[in-house]
DNA sequence: TCGTTTATTGTCACTCTGACAATAAGCAGT
DNA sequence: ACTGCTTATTGTCAGAGTGACAATAAACGA
Protein backbone atom coordinates (compact mmCIF):
# COMPACT_ATOMS: atom_id res chain seq x y z
CA UNK A 1 0.00 0.00 0.00
CA UNK A 2 2.80 2.52 0.73
CA UNK A 3 3.65 1.94 -2.63
CA UNK A 4 0.60 2.72 -4.45
CA UNK A 5 0.43 5.68 -1.73
CA UNK A 6 3.61 6.83 -3.23
CA UNK A 7 2.92 6.35 -6.65
CA UNK A 8 -0.10 8.86 -5.86
CA UNK A 9 1.61 11.68 -4.38
CA UNK A 10 3.84 11.16 -8.10
CA UNK A 11 1.30 11.45 -10.20
CA UNK A 12 -0.48 14.53 -7.71
CA UNK A 13 -1.00 17.86 -10.54
CA UNK A 14 -2.20 20.71 -7.68
CA UNK A 15 -5.29 22.39 -8.67
CA UNK A 16 -6.39 25.70 -8.98
CA UNK A 17 -5.78 27.29 -5.54
CA UNK A 18 -5.81 30.73 -3.98
CA UNK A 19 -2.21 31.33 -2.56
CA UNK A 20 -0.79 33.55 0.15
CA UNK A 21 2.69 35.34 0.88
CA UNK A 22 3.50 33.96 4.35
CA UNK A 23 5.66 35.79 6.86
CA UNK A 24 6.40 36.20 10.62
CA UNK A 25 6.09 39.02 12.59
CA UNK A 26 8.15 39.01 16.05
CA UNK A 27 6.96 40.96 19.22
CA UNK A 28 10.31 40.72 21.09
CA UNK A 29 10.42 41.46 24.84
CA UNK A 30 12.77 42.06 27.62
CA UNK A 31 12.86 43.57 30.68
CA UNK A 32 15.41 46.23 32.09
CA UNK A 33 15.22 48.05 35.74
CA UNK A 34 11.18 46.72 35.68
CA UNK A 35 10.39 48.59 32.55
CA UNK A 36 8.99 46.31 29.34
CA UNK A 37 10.88 47.16 26.04
CA UNK A 38 10.50 45.59 22.87
CA UNK A 39 11.88 45.84 19.71
CA UNK A 40 10.92 47.74 16.60
CA UNK A 41 12.54 49.08 13.76
CA UNK A 42 12.00 52.14 12.13
CA UNK A 43 10.65 51.78 8.57
CA UNK A 44 12.26 53.41 5.69
CA UNK A 45 10.26 52.81 2.89
CA UNK A 46 6.47 52.87 2.06
CA UNK A 47 3.94 52.30 3.17
CA UNK A 48 4.35 53.74 5.99
CA UNK A 49 7.41 55.34 5.80
CA UNK A 50 8.80 56.93 9.24
CA UNK A 51 6.80 54.69 11.40
CA UNK A 52 7.62 51.97 13.36
CA UNK A 53 7.40 48.15 12.82
CA UNK A 54 7.84 45.03 14.20
CA UNK A 55 10.64 43.05 12.98
CA UNK A 56 9.90 39.88 10.63
CA UNK A 57 9.73 38.42 7.29
CA UNK A 58 9.17 35.14 4.82
CA UNK A 59 8.88 32.07 5.51
CA UNK A 60 10.91 30.48 3.38
CA UNK A 61 9.44 26.92 1.63
CA UNK A 62 11.23 24.57 3.73
CA UNK A 63 10.60 25.99 6.95
CA UNK A 64 7.53 26.20 8.99
CA UNK A 65 6.38 29.65 10.78
CA UNK A 66 7.84 28.89 14.22
CA UNK A 67 11.51 28.44 12.51
CA UNK A 68 11.14 31.29 10.15
CA UNK A 69 10.77 33.36 13.94
CA UNK A 70 14.18 32.00 15.57
CA UNK A 71 15.75 32.86 12.25
CA UNK A 72 14.00 36.40 11.78
CA UNK A 73 14.91 36.96 15.51
CA UNK A 74 18.55 36.10 14.61
CA UNK A 75 18.91 38.03 11.35
CA UNK A 76 16.85 41.48 12.14
CA UNK A 77 18.51 41.76 16.09
CA UNK A 78 21.62 40.50 15.32
CA UNK A 79 21.53 38.50 18.49
CA UNK A 80 23.72 35.44 18.97
CA UNK A 81 21.06 32.73 19.98
CA UNK A 82 23.98 30.40 21.31
CA UNK A 83 24.71 32.82 24.04
CA UNK A 84 21.07 34.42 24.83
CA UNK A 85 18.45 32.91 26.59
CA UNK A 86 15.11 33.07 24.06
CA UNK A 87 12.02 31.53 24.39
CA UNK A 88 9.37 31.89 20.81
CA UNK A 89 5.75 30.45 20.80
CA UNK A 90 3.13 31.61 18.22
CA UNK A 91 0.84 34.43 18.72
CA UNK A 92 -1.92 34.85 16.34
CA UNK A 93 -2.02 35.14 12.91
CA UNK A 94 -3.11 37.73 10.98
CA UNK A 95 -5.12 37.52 7.90
CA UNK A 96 -6.89 40.55 6.74
CA UNK A 97 -6.80 41.06 2.96
CA UNK A 98 -6.48 44.74 2.73
CA UNK A 99 -3.67 44.54 5.86
CA UNK A 100 -0.75 45.19 3.30
CA UNK A 101 -1.48 47.83 0.65
CA UNK A 102 0.68 46.17 -1.47
CA UNK A 103 -0.14 42.72 -1.58
CA UNK A 104 -2.15 39.43 -0.15
CA UNK A 105 0.26 39.06 2.85
CA UNK A 106 -0.90 36.73 5.83
CA UNK A 107 1.37 37.16 8.90
CA UNK A 108 1.98 34.43 11.69
CA UNK A 109 3.00 36.66 14.93
CA UNK A 110 5.08 35.63 17.54
CA UNK A 111 6.09 36.45 21.05
CA UNK A 112 9.47 36.57 22.15
CA UNK A 113 11.23 36.48 24.97
CA UNK A 114 14.95 37.33 25.87
CA UNK A 115 16.30 36.73 29.02
CA UNK A 116 18.10 40.07 30.73
CA UNK A 117 19.92 40.32 33.60
CA UNK A 118 17.64 43.01 34.86
CA UNK A 119 19.90 46.10 34.32
CA UNK A 120 20.84 46.13 30.36
CA UNK A 121 18.88 45.16 27.14
CA UNK A 122 20.28 42.20 24.90
CA UNK A 123 22.95 44.55 21.94
CA UNK A 124 21.06 44.58 18.70
CA UNK A 125 23.98 44.20 16.33
CA UNK A 126 23.88 47.45 13.56
CA UNK A 127 25.23 45.48 10.85
CA UNK A 128 22.28 42.90 10.55
CA UNK A 129 19.57 43.13 7.92
CA UNK A 130 17.87 45.60 9.78
CA UNK A 131 18.23 49.02 8.64
CA UNK A 132 17.55 50.46 12.45
CA UNK A 133 16.47 47.51 15.26
CA UNK A 134 16.09 49.15 18.65
CA UNK A 135 14.16 49.13 21.90
CA UNK A 136 11.77 51.02 23.09
CA UNK A 137 9.61 51.25 25.95
CA UNK A 138 6.44 48.89 25.59
CA UNK A 139 3.75 51.04 27.52
CA UNK A 140 5.68 54.65 25.97
CA UNK A 141 5.33 53.36 22.32
CA UNK A 142 1.53 52.32 22.87
CA UNK A 143 1.13 55.72 24.08
CA UNK A 144 2.67 57.82 21.63
CA UNK A 145 3.67 56.06 18.33
CA UNK A 146 2.13 55.57 15.30
CA UNK A 147 2.86 51.75 14.43
CA UNK A 148 2.83 50.30 10.29
CA UNK A 149 0.54 47.97 8.81
CA UNK A 150 -1.54 45.81 11.82
CA UNK A 151 1.40 46.14 14.63
CA UNK A 152 -0.50 48.18 17.20
CA UNK A 153 -2.89 45.07 17.35
CA UNK A 154 -0.32 42.92 17.17
CA UNK A 155 1.67 44.53 19.90
CA UNK A 156 -1.22 44.82 22.29
CA UNK A 157 -2.16 41.05 21.69
CA UNK A 158 0.94 40.28 22.82
CA UNK A 159 1.32 42.03 25.98
CA UNK A 160 -2.33 41.24 26.49
CA UNK A 161 -0.88 37.53 26.21
CA UNK A 162 2.06 37.70 28.30
CA UNK A 163 0.10 39.17 31.48
CA UNK A 164 -2.03 36.58 31.47
CA UNK A 165 0.02 34.03 30.95
CA UNK A 166 2.48 34.90 34.04
CA UNK A 167 -0.81 34.31 36.33
CA UNK A 168 -0.67 30.86 35.54
CA UNK A 169 2.57 30.01 34.63
CA UNK A 170 6.41 30.80 35.23
CA UNK A 171 6.96 32.37 31.83
CA UNK A 172 8.04 35.05 33.67
CA UNK A 173 11.20 33.72 34.44
CA UNK A 174 11.86 33.33 30.30
CA UNK A 175 12.87 36.99 30.90
CA UNK A 176 15.31 36.38 33.56
CA UNK A 177 19.09 34.65 33.63
CA UNK A 178 18.59 30.92 34.32
CA UNK A 179 19.22 31.38 37.62
CA UNK A 180 17.69 34.46 39.22
CA UNK A 181 16.59 36.34 42.70
CA UNK A 182 13.14 36.86 43.78
CA UNK A 183 13.45 40.86 42.95
CA UNK A 184 14.17 40.50 39.68
CA UNK A 185 11.13 37.94 38.49
CA UNK A 186 9.16 40.56 40.47
CA UNK A 187 10.31 43.29 38.62
CA UNK A 188 9.35 41.04 35.27
CA UNK A 189 5.74 41.17 37.05
CA UNK A 190 5.82 44.48 37.47
CA UNK A 191 7.07 45.89 34.12
CA UNK A 192 4.30 43.67 32.61
CA UNK A 193 1.49 44.33 35.04
CA UNK A 194 2.76 47.51 35.55
CA UNK A 195 1.97 47.24 39.03
CA UNK A 196 4.32 47.18 42.23
CA UNK A 197 3.50 43.68 44.08
CA UNK A 198 4.40 43.56 47.44
CA UNK A 199 7.48 41.47 48.26
CA UNK A 200 6.54 39.64 50.86
CA UNK A 201 3.50 38.52 49.28
CA UNK A 202 5.45 37.45 46.24
CA UNK A 203 7.91 35.39 48.11
CA UNK A 204 5.32 33.97 49.59
CA UNK A 205 3.54 32.75 46.45
CA UNK A 206 6.39 32.37 44.42
CA UNK A 207 8.79 30.03 46.61
CA UNK A 208 6.88 26.63 46.20
CA UNK A 209 7.26 26.74 42.25
CA UNK A 210 11.06 27.49 42.68
CA UNK A 211 13.98 25.52 43.76
CA UNK A 212 16.71 27.27 46.29
CA UNK A 213 20.05 26.85 45.26
CA UNK A 214 21.43 27.54 48.51
CA UNK A 215 23.48 30.50 47.53
CA UNK A 216 22.66 34.30 47.44
CA UNK A 217 23.84 37.05 46.02
CA UNK A 218 24.47 40.66 47.39
CA UNK A 219 22.82 43.97 45.70
CA UNK A 220 25.09 47.18 46.34
CA UNK A 221 22.23 47.55 49.02
CA UNK A 222 20.24 45.31 51.63
CA UNK A 223 20.62 42.27 52.52
CA UNK A 224 21.72 39.43 50.52
CA UNK A 225 18.81 37.59 48.20
CA UNK A 226 18.66 33.90 47.49
CA UNK A 227 19.02 32.73 44.13
CA UNK A 228 16.84 30.59 42.76
CA UNK A 229 15.71 28.30 39.72
CA UNK A 230 12.27 27.42 38.43
CA UNK A 231 10.92 23.89 39.41
CA UNK A 232 7.22 23.81 37.96
CA UNK A 233 6.24 25.20 35.02
CA UNK A 234 2.80 25.91 36.30
CA UNK A 235 1.52 28.13 39.10
CA UNK A 236 -0.76 26.58 41.37
CA UNK A 237 -2.42 28.66 43.27
CA UNK A 238 -2.23 31.32 40.35
CA UNK A 239 -1.30 34.84 40.96
CA UNK A 240 -3.89 37.45 40.52
CA UNK A 241 -3.15 40.36 38.18
CA UNK A 242 -4.55 43.79 40.79
CA UNK A 243 -6.97 45.53 39.09
CA UNK A 244 -5.40 48.37 36.75
CA UNK A 245 -4.11 51.25 39.12
CA UNK A 246 -1.77 49.75 41.46
CA UNK A 247 -2.04 51.15 45.29
CA UNK A 248 1.29 52.42 46.14
CA UNK B 1 0.81 62.71 0.39
CA UNK B 2 -2.07 60.27 -0.11
CA UNK B 3 -2.32 60.83 -4.01
CA UNK B 4 2.08 60.41 -4.05
CA UNK B 5 0.70 57.04 -1.64
CA UNK B 6 -1.83 55.87 -4.14
CA UNK B 7 0.76 56.47 -7.01
CA UNK B 8 3.40 54.55 -5.27
CA UNK B 9 0.76 51.62 -4.63
CA UNK B 10 0.05 51.58 -8.37
CA UNK B 11 3.30 51.42 -9.46
CA UNK B 12 4.18 48.66 -7.10
CA UNK B 13 5.45 45.50 -8.59
CA UNK B 14 5.31 42.29 -6.28
CA UNK B 15 8.79 40.73 -6.54
CA UNK B 16 9.48 37.06 -5.89
CA UNK B 17 8.58 35.40 -2.73
CA UNK B 18 7.70 32.27 -2.09
CA UNK B 19 3.88 31.56 -1.89
CA UNK B 20 1.42 29.05 -0.29
CA UNK B 21 -1.81 27.64 -0.29
CA UNK B 22 -3.98 28.80 2.74
CA UNK B 23 -6.83 26.72 4.37
CA UNK B 24 -8.66 26.88 7.50
CA UNK B 25 -9.64 23.62 9.43
CA UNK B 26 -12.43 23.51 12.16
CA UNK B 27 -12.98 22.40 15.52
CA UNK B 28 -16.52 22.04 15.66
CA UNK B 29 -17.12 21.48 19.73
CA UNK B 30 -21.41 21.01 21.18
CA UNK B 31 -22.22 18.89 24.02
CA UNK B 32 -25.09 16.43 24.27
CA UNK B 33 -26.01 14.33 27.73
CA UNK B 34 -22.73 15.79 29.88
CA UNK B 35 -20.39 14.54 26.51
CA UNK B 36 -18.64 16.32 24.40
CA UNK B 37 -18.82 16.06 20.42
CA UNK B 38 -17.04 17.49 17.27
CA UNK B 39 -17.75 17.11 13.99
CA UNK B 40 -15.50 14.86 11.53
CA UNK B 41 -15.18 13.77 7.92
CA UNK B 42 -14.23 10.47 6.48
CA UNK B 43 -11.93 10.96 4.10
CA UNK B 44 -13.24 9.07 0.84
CA UNK B 45 -9.74 10.00 -1.19
CA UNK B 46 -6.09 9.91 -0.57
CA UNK B 47 -4.09 10.70 0.95
CA UNK B 48 -5.42 9.40 4.37
CA UNK B 49 -8.49 7.66 2.68
CA UNK B 50 -10.76 6.60 5.04
CA UNK B 51 -9.52 8.29 8.39
CA UNK B 52 -10.56 10.80 10.13
CA UNK B 53 -10.30 14.48 9.37
CA UNK B 54 -11.92 17.98 10.71
CA UNK B 55 -13.73 19.65 8.24
CA UNK B 56 -11.53 23.00 6.11
CA UNK B 57 -11.12 24.95 3.22
CA UNK B 58 -9.02 27.29 1.45
CA UNK B 59 -9.32 30.75 2.17
CA UNK B 60 -10.33 32.33 -0.42
CA UNK B 61 -8.58 36.13 -1.72
CA UNK B 62 -10.99 38.34 -0.77
CA UNK B 63 -11.55 37.10 2.97
CA UNK B 64 -9.80 36.46 6.19
CA UNK B 65 -9.25 33.15 7.49
CA UNK B 66 -11.85 34.11 10.31
CA UNK B 67 -14.49 34.80 7.18
CA UNK B 68 -13.66 31.49 6.18
CA UNK B 69 -13.92 29.64 8.93
CA UNK B 70 -17.35 30.77 9.30
CA UNK B 71 -18.13 29.93 5.72
CA UNK B 72 -16.84 26.68 5.53
CA UNK B 73 -18.78 26.29 8.73
CA UNK B 74 -21.88 26.54 6.86
CA UNK B 75 -21.21 24.86 3.95
CA UNK B 76 -19.26 21.75 5.63
CA UNK B 77 -21.94 21.37 7.93
CA UNK B 78 -25.03 22.48 6.57
CA UNK B 79 -25.66 24.47 9.36
CA UNK B 80 -27.84 27.35 9.11
CA UNK B 81 -26.03 29.79 11.37
CA UNK B 82 -28.89 32.45 11.04
CA UNK B 83 -30.61 29.77 13.52
CA UNK B 84 -27.90 28.86 15.29
CA UNK B 85 -25.88 30.22 18.23
CA UNK B 86 -22.31 29.86 17.04
CA UNK B 87 -18.93 31.48 18.07
CA UNK B 88 -15.72 30.63 16.64
CA UNK B 89 -12.17 32.07 17.65
CA UNK B 90 -8.62 31.13 15.86
CA UNK B 91 -6.77 28.60 17.47
CA UNK B 92 -3.61 28.51 15.95
CA UNK B 93 -1.45 28.17 12.66
CA UNK B 94 0.26 24.61 11.40
CA UNK B 95 3.03 25.41 8.99
CA UNK B 96 4.91 22.53 8.95
CA UNK B 97 6.02 21.77 5.41
CA UNK B 98 5.10 18.38 5.43
CA UNK B 99 1.91 18.82 6.94
CA UNK B 100 0.41 17.70 3.41
CA UNK B 101 2.27 15.15 1.51
CA UNK B 102 0.85 16.53 -1.89
CA UNK B 103 1.97 20.28 -1.83
CA UNK B 104 2.15 23.30 0.66
CA UNK B 105 -0.61 23.98 2.80
CA UNK B 106 -0.04 26.18 5.75
CA UNK B 107 -3.76 26.24 7.52
CA UNK B 108 -5.64 27.86 10.20
CA UNK B 109 -6.66 25.92 12.54
CA UNK B 110 -10.49 27.82 14.18
CA UNK B 111 -12.37 26.59 17.27
CA UNK B 112 -16.10 26.76 16.96
CA UNK B 113 -18.60 26.37 19.46
CA UNK B 114 -22.17 25.17 18.56
CA UNK B 115 -25.34 25.93 21.43
CA UNK B 116 -27.28 22.92 22.07
CA UNK B 117 -30.14 22.15 24.14
CA UNK B 118 -28.18 19.75 26.04
CA UNK B 119 -29.94 16.64 24.47
CA UNK B 120 -29.80 16.86 21.00
CA UNK B 121 -26.80 17.67 18.66
CA UNK B 122 -27.11 20.29 15.58
CA UNK B 123 -28.12 18.43 12.40
CA UNK B 124 -25.72 17.93 9.69
CA UNK B 125 -27.37 18.12 6.46
CA UNK B 126 -26.59 15.82 4.20
CA UNK B 127 -26.91 17.13 1.33
CA UNK B 128 -23.48 19.86 1.91
CA UNK B 129 -20.15 19.76 0.76
CA UNK B 130 -19.10 17.93 2.53
CA UNK B 131 -19.30 13.51 1.92
CA UNK B 132 -20.29 12.87 5.49
CA UNK B 133 -19.98 14.85 8.36
CA UNK B 134 -20.91 13.83 11.62
CA UNK B 135 -20.43 13.97 15.02
CA UNK B 136 -18.36 12.05 17.54
CA UNK B 137 -17.62 11.77 21.30
CA UNK B 138 -14.14 13.64 21.41
CA UNK B 139 -12.92 11.25 24.12
CA UNK B 140 -13.32 8.18 22.10
CA UNK B 141 -11.86 9.44 18.95
CA UNK B 142 -8.67 10.43 20.72
CA UNK B 143 -8.72 7.36 22.35
CA UNK B 144 -9.61 4.94 19.16
CA UNK B 145 -9.73 6.32 15.73
CA UNK B 146 -6.64 7.38 13.21
CA UNK B 147 -7.10 11.32 12.17
CA UNK B 148 -5.76 12.37 9.29
CA UNK B 149 -2.59 14.65 8.41
CA UNK B 150 -1.97 16.66 11.91
CA UNK B 151 -5.64 16.98 12.98
CA UNK B 152 -5.14 14.78 15.92
CA UNK B 153 -2.46 17.69 17.23
CA UNK B 154 -5.31 20.26 16.23
CA UNK B 155 -7.91 18.71 18.24
CA UNK B 156 -6.10 17.92 21.29
CA UNK B 157 -4.84 21.53 21.30
CA UNK B 158 -8.61 22.71 21.18
CA UNK B 159 -9.92 20.46 23.57
CA UNK B 160 -6.78 22.09 25.31
CA UNK B 161 -7.82 25.53 25.16
CA UNK B 162 -11.53 24.85 25.67
CA UNK B 163 -11.01 23.30 28.61
CA UNK B 164 -8.13 26.23 30.05
CA UNK B 165 -10.42 28.97 29.08
CA UNK B 166 -13.92 28.05 30.41
CA UNK B 167 -12.02 28.28 34.02
CA UNK B 168 -11.72 32.02 33.94
CA UNK B 169 -14.25 32.93 31.08
CA UNK B 170 -17.98 32.10 30.37
CA UNK B 171 -16.88 31.04 27.00
CA UNK B 172 -18.86 27.83 28.48
CA UNK B 173 -21.85 29.04 28.14
CA UNK B 174 -21.15 29.62 24.04
CA UNK B 175 -22.52 25.77 24.27
CA UNK B 176 -25.59 26.29 25.89
CA UNK B 177 -28.62 28.08 24.59
CA UNK B 178 -29.19 32.02 25.62
CA UNK B 179 -31.03 31.26 28.68
CA UNK B 180 -30.25 27.69 30.73
CA UNK B 181 -29.90 26.52 34.19
CA UNK B 182 -27.13 25.63 36.19
CA UNK B 183 -27.21 21.75 35.53
CA UNK B 184 -27.16 22.55 31.74
CA UNK B 185 -23.96 24.79 32.20
CA UNK B 186 -22.11 22.24 35.13
CA UNK B 187 -23.06 19.55 31.95
CA UNK B 188 -20.56 21.39 30.16
CA UNK B 189 -17.83 21.98 32.04
CA UNK B 190 -18.24 18.00 33.06
CA UNK B 191 -17.98 16.88 29.26
CA UNK B 192 -15.05 19.36 28.54
CA UNK B 193 -13.00 18.32 31.93
CA UNK B 194 -14.00 14.79 32.08
CA UNK B 195 -15.59 15.63 35.49
CA UNK B 196 -18.07 15.34 37.70
CA UNK B 197 -18.64 18.94 39.91
CA UNK B 198 -20.83 19.55 42.80
CA UNK B 199 -23.82 21.02 42.27
CA UNK B 200 -24.06 22.97 45.48
CA UNK B 201 -20.71 24.79 44.77
CA UNK B 202 -20.86 25.41 41.43
CA UNK B 203 -23.92 27.35 41.94
CA UNK B 204 -22.10 29.42 44.81
CA UNK B 205 -19.17 29.78 42.47
CA UNK B 206 -20.99 30.66 39.45
CA UNK B 207 -23.97 33.10 40.13
CA UNK B 208 -22.41 35.39 40.48
CA UNK B 209 -21.66 36.30 37.04
CA UNK B 210 -24.97 35.40 35.97
CA UNK B 211 -28.15 37.14 35.44
CA UNK B 212 -31.57 35.39 37.31
CA UNK B 213 -34.61 36.21 34.81
CA UNK B 214 -36.69 34.76 37.89
CA UNK B 215 -37.68 32.27 35.65
CA UNK B 216 -38.00 28.28 35.99
CA UNK B 217 -37.99 25.63 33.92
CA UNK B 218 -38.97 21.93 35.20
CA UNK B 219 -37.30 19.08 34.49
CA UNK B 220 -39.03 15.69 33.96
CA UNK B 221 -38.05 14.67 37.87
CA UNK B 222 -36.41 17.08 40.50
CA UNK B 223 -37.22 20.00 41.77
CA UNK B 224 -37.25 22.78 38.99
CA UNK B 225 -34.01 24.66 38.10
CA UNK B 226 -34.07 28.40 38.00
CA UNK B 227 -33.32 29.97 34.18
CA UNK B 228 -30.21 32.45 34.31
CA UNK B 229 -28.16 34.38 31.49
CA UNK B 230 -24.48 35.28 31.19
CA UNK B 231 -24.15 38.28 32.59
CA UNK B 232 -20.02 38.83 32.95
CA UNK B 233 -17.70 37.54 29.92
CA UNK B 234 -14.95 36.87 33.04
CA UNK B 235 -15.10 34.51 35.78
CA UNK B 236 -13.63 36.22 39.04
CA UNK B 237 -12.21 34.26 40.84
CA UNK B 238 -11.53 31.19 38.55
CA UNK B 239 -12.63 28.13 38.64
CA UNK B 240 -9.60 25.25 38.57
CA UNK B 241 -10.16 22.04 37.33
CA UNK B 242 -9.75 19.17 39.45
CA UNK B 243 -7.00 17.02 39.47
CA UNK B 244 -7.18 14.23 36.57
CA UNK B 245 -9.64 11.38 37.94
CA UNK B 246 -12.85 12.86 39.88
CA UNK B 247 -13.69 11.43 42.84
CA UNK B 248 -17.28 10.21 42.13
C1' DT C 1 28.99 51.54 65.45
C1' DC C 2 25.02 53.64 63.42
C1' DG C 3 21.69 54.46 59.97
C1' DT C 4 19.83 52.94 55.75
C1' DT C 5 18.26 49.62 52.65
C1' DT C 6 16.45 45.39 51.31
C1' DA C 7 15.12 40.17 51.78
C1' DT C 8 12.54 37.20 54.25
C1' DT C 9 9.41 35.64 57.79
C1' DG C 10 5.47 36.44 60.69
C1' DT C 11 0.76 38.07 61.92
C1' DC C 12 -4.03 38.71 61.39
C1' DA C 13 -8.59 39.27 59.93
C1' DC C 14 -10.97 37.99 56.04
C1' DT C 15 -12.40 35.32 52.03
C1' DC C 16 -12.77 31.28 49.40
C1' DT C 17 -12.57 26.35 49.15
C1' DG C 18 -14.23 21.36 48.98
C1' DA C 19 -17.03 18.02 51.17
C1' DC C 20 -21.20 17.15 52.65
C1' DA C 21 -25.72 17.92 55.18
C1' DA C 22 -30.26 20.03 55.13
C1' DT C 23 -34.07 21.90 53.01
C1' DA C 24 -37.35 22.68 49.28
C1' DA C 25 -39.90 21.34 45.36
C1' DG C 26 -41.19 18.81 41.71
C1' DC C 27 -42.96 13.91 39.62
C1' DA C 28 -44.84 9.04 39.54
C1' DG C 29 -47.13 5.63 41.40
C1' DT C 30 -50.17 3.93 44.85
C1' DA D 1 -53.61 12.75 49.20
C1' DC D 2 -49.61 10.33 50.57
C1' DT D 3 -45.07 8.10 49.89
C1' DG D 4 -40.84 7.71 47.84
C1' DC D 5 -37.61 9.33 44.69
C1' DT D 6 -35.04 12.82 42.44
C1' DT D 7 -32.96 17.14 41.91
C1' DA D 8 -32.01 22.41 42.90
C1' DT D 9 -30.52 25.36 46.17
C1' DT D 10 -28.88 26.88 50.60
C1' DG D 11 -26.22 26.04 54.70
C1' DT D 12 -22.25 24.44 57.55
C1' DC D 13 -17.60 24.00 58.76
C1' DA D 14 -12.77 23.28 59.08
C1' DG D 15 -8.91 24.36 56.41
C1' DA D 16 -6.26 26.89 52.94
C1' DG D 17 -5.08 31.21 50.69
C1' DT D 18 -5.31 36.36 50.63
C1' DG D 19 -3.65 41.39 51.08
C1' DA D 20 -1.81 44.63 54.18
C1' DC D 21 1.57 45.44 57.06
C1' DA D 22 4.86 44.56 61.05
C1' DA D 23 9.09 42.36 62.64
C1' DT D 24 13.41 40.46 61.98
C1' DA D 25 17.81 39.70 59.68
C1' DA D 26 21.60 40.92 56.93
C1' DA D 27 24.13 43.46 54.24
C1' DC D 28 26.68 48.37 53.07
C1' DG D 29 28.72 52.96 53.66
C1' DA D 30 29.87 56.67 56.43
Amino acid sequence: MATEEQQFLEDYEPKEYPSVALTVDLVVFAVTDSVLHAVFIRRGGRPFRGALALPGGFVKPDEDALHAAWRELEEETGLDLGRHRAHVEQLATYSSPERDPRMRVVSVAHLALLATDSRTLPGLSPGSDASAAHWKPVHEVLADEELAFDHRDILTEALERLAGKIEYTLTAARLVPEEFALYQLRHVYDAVWNSRLDAGNFTRKMTGALTDTGRKVARSKGAPATVFTVKDEYLSPPLVRPAAGAHR
